[in-house]
DNA sequence: GTGGTGACGCGGA
DNA sequence: ATCCGCGCCACCA
């Protein structure tokens, strides 16, 4: 079984991979992370990594597109201004997955043989 | 050991 | 749309 810092490290390394411009889900990154099913995980890590590893939070959204904070809190405010600068579009603090979402190519997964 | 709580996800009513 | 239950699992009371 996996230790909980080999989770840990998986899990900040697949969010590292998420290209600037585009979003991916908690869950998609746990499944990339090799985590199926651990999407609360990811939630976990983002909110307790330090602010150094600069890991890019703004563009982990629920699935279905949604920002995970409630809407109208600065956290969710914070978040959407963020992804807005980054090209993205957000509406009523939801993005188009289909037009936004990250689809990694092969090369991109093969890169984290763990 | 039991139960509640999460930056979650999904299916059903 | 909204509410609920369940799966998931680390943590804490």
């Amino acid at each position: 079984m996996l230790d909980k810092v080999t989770k840990e490290r998986r899990i900040q390394e697949t969010l590292r991979k998420i290209p600037h411009g585009k979003v991916a889900t908690y869950g998609q990154v746990a499944d990339l992370a090799g985590l199926p099913g651990r999407a609360r995980l990811v939630g976990k890590v983002l909110r307790e990594s330090p602010a150094i590893l600069r890991l890019p939070w703004q563009r982990v959204l629920r699935s279905g597109g949604c920002i995970a904070f409630e809407k109208g809190t600065p956290q969710a405010d914070k978040q959407k201004a963020i992804l807005q600068e980054e090209g993205i579009v957000v509406v009523n603090y939801k993005v188009d997955m289909k037009k936004f979402g990250w689809q990694p190519d092969l090369s991109e997964l093969l890169v984290m043989k763990y």
